[in-house]
DNA sequence: CGCCGATGTTGCAACATACGCAACGAGGGT
DNA sequence: ACCCTCGTTGCGTATGTTGCAACATCGGCG
């Protein structure tokens, strides 16, 4: 492992909560102001970093960039972009493109709510595992022996009085999400948000992502937000076939 | 300058082409297998990358997180969404947002088009200095010392006909544009594509940004082009109102 | 069913590289 | 005009990085 590339994340991960200094990112770092400085060069060379004529450090364009591509890099992004706005567009509501990967759940895409009452959450950031739909959604697919062995590592931090709090409710929970094809999230996360989650499978069954919709219950009662899950499943079964997969599969994987 | 950190970016911009093998990057950085490893897992620590189960790495969510944080960061463009939002709903046009960071212009917001046709530009790539539009917005509100420096230092790649081909003809150029309030990019950088940009001012007056509206002239010639230009410095005059520039402040700068 | 090849991982010694120090320089505030 | 702060430079040192070689693991193929 290299202390070098660490540090210098570190370095973006600071200018990532504002601006710098070359002597503030030395403190924080606890190492010498002139190490930070040919860490920010290299950075800068690259155009992650951008350094203002007072001399204080931004990320930069770089930065942007790479990320871009990184999306566009994600087939599934570009297949259910049309789709997901049109459910945007639709319900009004915030819809949420989600995918497992290594472990975790994250974001990959977001369109946001027309009502004034915004949800936080960006594109890149981490799902809570045991309490989003759309991780309830992407867990349920994935082979029983690794499923186990990511509900065993969740941490069951009670975000409100519905969290599940135990690996065994979340492990029944699963089944369930993957006996009906979808899952809630009913004030789990937070405890003025519903959710309704659905899986995105492709050619070969397997779910490659999961798209969500995600309101605030002074915008819509919780059975209201059950109400648009025939959208949302129309949505996600557009994409899946988008993704090339046989109409005629069921909720539940063929090949399981 | 740090061949850690050079070596770490250099990693990551080749992910940026596509999922890649530990030997394949091996190769193109021309570096053993074990370095590459070492560097990868300090990435993978802070999720710049992701290893997938092929073991193929990809950019990682970490990426995505912080390209967020940094483009909220900026407040201009936070001010400026509803605004480019409503001129791109009210036209159909692509509406860009760039700024000038350390002698060049780079797009840190898009707003597609509605039409089939699309432009090639992505958030966090640099525009080119002599033909954007916006380029010229931005360079016209530099103090003359600098904006000479950095005229001097521009490559005049002639992508089309009509780019401009010389210092002395981007300077006159730049003057032009300091005195209208705006600039045009009139098949200067693509052949079919023609733009119109207006800056953004702040406070004190500055120049802060520049938005332009890019149109193909498949969809509109560049006589409706111009056509645009009342609607697009309507939008730029309602967003440096809202960065605080006093309404009866003139094209130019009031500091000039 | 077992061998072979390809690919990722670990231990270790050499040395290049990144590190910190101290002195220098520029810019801004008083 | 002074001082004080903050960024930059040169240099010796040792720490962290590098490449090698051997090992482990997985999959394909005979």
């Amino acid at each position: 492992m290299s202390q070098t590339v660490t540090r210098a994340l570190r370095i973006l991960a600071e200018l990532g909560e504002g601006e710098r200094s070359l002597d503030q990112l030395a403190e924080v770092l606890g190492v010498h102001k002139t190490t930070v400085l040919r860490l920010l060069q290299s950075l800068e060379e690259e155009r992650f970093v951008y350094r203002d004529p007072a001399y204080r450090y931004h990320l930069g364009a770089g930065l942007f960039a790479l990320s871009g591509l990184a999306l566009e890099q994600r087939g599934i992004r570009r297949i259910a972009a049309p789709h997901l706005a049109g459910l945007n567009a639709a319900t009004g509501q915030t819809v949420h493109l989600a995918a497992y990967e290594g472990g975790e759940v994250v974001y990959i895409d977001k369109y946001d709510s027309r009502h004034p009452v915004r949800m936080y959450s960006r594109i890149g950031l981490r799902a809570a595992l045991h309490s989003a739909a759309v991780s309830k959604v992407l867990l349920a697919d994935l082979p029983v022996p690794e499923r186990r062995r990511v509900v065993a590592g969740i941490d069951f931090i009670p975000h409100t009085a519905h969290t599940l709090a135990t690996p065994e409710a979340l492990l029944a929970e699963l089944e369930k999400v993957s006996a009906q094809g979808w899952a809630q999230d009913h004030a789990e996360h937070e405890a003025f948000i519903n959710c309704v989650a659905a899986p995105i499978r492709d050619a070969s069954g397997r779910v490659v992502a999961a798209a969500s919709i995600s309101v605030p219950d002074v915008v819509l009662p919780y059975e209201q937000v059950l109400e648009l899950l025939p959208q949302l499943l129309a949505t996600t079964r557009a994409v899946s076939a988008d993704c090339g997969q046989p109409p005629h599969a069921g909720p539940a994987a063929p090949t399981a």
